[in-house]
DNA sequence: GTCTATATTGTGATAGAC
DNA sequence: GTCTATCACAATATAGAC
């Protein structure tokens, strides 16, 4: 191997990961990953039996790109307002590395729910251990009262939304130039904070 | 005609509508749209030429049962409070009524962003105008200063994302049992009401 | 208007040479 | 491991009888 080149696998898996994720399962074309590869479609079939496997390995990779992250801040021992300063502007900043995904991981979701139980990176104890020690700590900084699941509910709807409703917002609130949308999103992260932040402070 | 049976046309467009909104334009299939309406995928090519044809229906139909209701609510002559308490409110209700359709809307949206632009009932003037007398609107009221595209982002972020985001909110924070996310939603109507609104107000 | 039958093209997957 | 050629079937769309 002279060094510079892809191994074959991590060539396609490249590919199929940008195909999936601008066309969907249903949308992609196992031609159009292969030549996204520079490879030929039988070489697909020879790493990866089908195209269910292929997405498979993709959504997988996807998921565990953005799942965990949501609940590894949450678990740092600081308080609840950094770690909510903290978790806003560190999540946007994932999804602007990869701004299609959470649509591509939604969308798929929705196609196929039953999906997700087979790939859930947590167990019940994990989740109602950090939900029961959210509450807690909503409690001892004075907050209003929420329940835990509504308020991460609304922290991931503030980050996650405005990417996959770009289609709509963009021509509407932005018009035609797509610089408009980077700086929208990058006001967001302070905007986003002090408004959460704002909306738990008791008057 | 004997009274109670629909015309071919509508038994059609509804057939559609359901198997596109569950499937959507990628997944679906002629065949299951014909199944589903009754009839064969002959007629289907009757009523519409083409799969784009009768999708282009559904699509235009779906966009204009949500999204004039956005702004409906936003220019009646009540206090800014109202407003919104009303459109969080009316704007969940109806969601509750079509909860596929903004993930449907969405993903499509997506797949081609500049279908927008032929159907968007709004012209720039329009928008503009809203905006700048919602910003009025936000000083006069006293609450803390916030661009009205970032305030209308939000209120529609936290009323639209829990409906797409279904398939993962349902299994981590509500197990198994469907009627606690109708509990979880409606509880939402309050919940994010107060949340806005206390959000907005200056302490 | 509604059907059956069929044309035509697209698409995932495999066989087999190199 | 990689390619060309091809199979088998799925899917949109049309022709033509009734």
């Amino acid at each position: 191997m002279s060094g510079n080149e892809k191994n074959t696998e991590q060539l396609i898996l490249d590919a199929a990961r940008n195909v999936f994720i601008e066309k969907g399962f249903d949308g992609a074309r196992m031609q159009e990953i292969a030549d996204t590869a520079g490879i030929n479609k039988a070489l697909l079939h020879y790493y990866y039996r089908s195209k269910d496997q292929l997405f498979e390995s993709v959504f997988r990779e996807s998921l565990s790109t953005f799942f965990p992250r949501i609940f590894e801040v949450m678990s740092f021992p600081i308080e609840l307002s950094e770690k909510i300063k903290l978790f806003i502007d560190s999540y946007i900043d994932i999804i602007l590395q990869n701004p299609h995904i959470p649509a591509f991981i939604l969308h798929e979701l929705n196609r196929n729910p039953a999906r997700i139980t087979d790939i859930l990176p947590f167990t019940e104890k994990t989740m109602s251990g950090l939900l029961s020690s959210l509450s807690q700590e909503i409690k001892t900084a004075g907050f209003i009262e929420i329940s835990p699941e509504q308020l991460v509910t609304n922290m991931i709807s503030l980050c996650i939304f405005p990417f996959i409703a770009r289609p709509i917002i963009q021509p509407i609130f932005l018009g035609n130039d797509a610089d408009r949308f980077d700086e929208f999103i990058q006001n967001r992260k302070t905007e986003v904070t002090q408004f959460i932040l704002n909306a738990l402070t008791k008057k």
